[in-house]
DNA sequence: ATGCAGTCTCTTGTATACATGAACCAGATC
DNA sequence: GATCTGGTTCATGTATACAAGAGACTGCAT
């Protein structure tokens, strides 16, 4: 089996569902289907149930029990906002705060990495995903505020907002190896903005970097209803 | 009784405990031990503190069960200061997208109620704390933004974030009018901002305004060690 | 003394039976 | 015909017995 507790497995098989698309929002989960329906008791499937309220994927219901929550575009283009502000106070806490030698070192190694990953023509959108993740996690350390962090983690958690949410779609890797150089400058902004301690422009720089996923959400939903069909991310969002 | 579940009371319980500081930072909390404290089973137990790990008051420890989130004195000043940005962002973006006439009256009469409140030598600390309250919820309405909504109340669930957190110290009442009358000030201030469409200031304002209960913790904590021991928002940091 | 093995204990994981309460439905009574 | 009353059903709440795994401890062997 893929982990060792029922509740596990339930955890991993209720939010792949969820966030698929394969409930509607708002839709109420009952857990006597759910152990049915995954051949287990009641028990590790309330377990499951309760942290997938703490990641956020569901909501309590009033009178008890479980509904998943409800996303509506209007709801994703805040979630990246919210992310960018944020990441812009994880930039601005690293450059009032200060950051050591070794984090700065680390963070031209990531930096020097997603160049390569991007230089060539056709990109290397796995290397570029990797190191993208990388740096937003170096930025939320850099701000060494535990709360900040862990808030980060959080909003990051939704299937949309982390910050390699969309770099896996085809039609980006095609279209969009510009997108990814501004973002790389951005990058190498927000850490040379950190350095210097200059923490408004970290700040700024942060969550204008998260407009480029605003900007990504807008192409892939922009046509066609139909696009938005092939956008894994996306999938748990209301029509 | 209290209320009307076992878990309910259980998760009552076990908050006030937990923010009356009985239990110190990092420490484990054994549902047994709980569940025969307080005379019923483990398993409204363990649906109380997935609740409470949900608030943010416990954390999952790694191997299962949970432990009591460990709060420093730079921890509560990084959540104030996460209050303010999160504020911050519902002002700018009530400025933004514009609010109905209606919410503004509402924010008028709020205003003029604390007015009331502080106007008088003895400030009627019942009656700013309510309004602050209120009028701090209804910023948090502006902004259109379930989302924001959303992490603004998570985040000022916490005992010592909320906006009147430290309101109902004796040691406020006596010496802190004119602070009082500089917040009352900014509340009014953003509201303008925001019906004046001034996105940045109103963004500004509210960020800066959380800065009021930053000095707050400072000036509590500030003289002697035994200070804080008065401080209820305090009793769940960690010295 | 040291290391290993077995076991003991403590804690959470899991299944399950029963309790409870709310919502719905039906039938009786006025 | 409307309303009240009782029961049926369905969902979560609760207790509890047992499983399982991790860690500590003991005692034996080297």
């Amino acid at each position: 089996m893929s982990s060792k507790t029922h509740t596990e497995r339930a955890l991993v098989a209720l939010r792949q569902r969820i966030v698929s698309g394969a409930f509607s929002g708002g839709e109420r989960l009952y857990e006597v289907a759910i152990a049915n329906d995954l051949q287990i008791s009641r028990t590790p499937v309330r377990a499951a149930l309760s942290k997938l309220a703490e990641e956020g994927l569901l909501d309590r219901a009033s009178g008890g029990g479980f509904m998943v929550r409800r996303f509506d575009m209007g709801d994703v283009l805040d979630t990246i906002d919210l992310r960018g502000v944020l990441e812009g106070t994880a930039a601005r806490l690293a450059a009032e705060r200060g950051v050591s030698a070794a984090m700065l070192e680390e963070g031209e190694g990531i930096l020097r990495e997603l160049d390569r990953s991007i230089e060539a023509e056709k990109v290397d959108m796995t290397q570029y995903s990797k190191g993208n993740t990388a740096i937003h996690n170096l930025f939320a350390r850099m701000s060494g505020s535990r709360v900040i962090m862990r808030e980060i983690e959080r909003v990051t958690s939704l299937p949309f907002a982390s910050p390699s949410a969309f770099l896996d779609d085809d039609r980006q890797v095609a279209r969009f190896r510009q997108t990814l150089i501004v973002a790389q400058d951005q990058h190498r902004s927000i850490l040379n903005a950190i350095r210097a301690r200059e923490a408004g422009r970290a700040e700024f720089l942060a969550r204008e970097h998260a407009r480029a996923a605003r900007r990504n959400v807008r192409f892939l939903t922009s046509d066609a209803a139909a696009m938005r069909e092939g956008v894994a991310p996306l999938a748990i969002v209301a029509s």
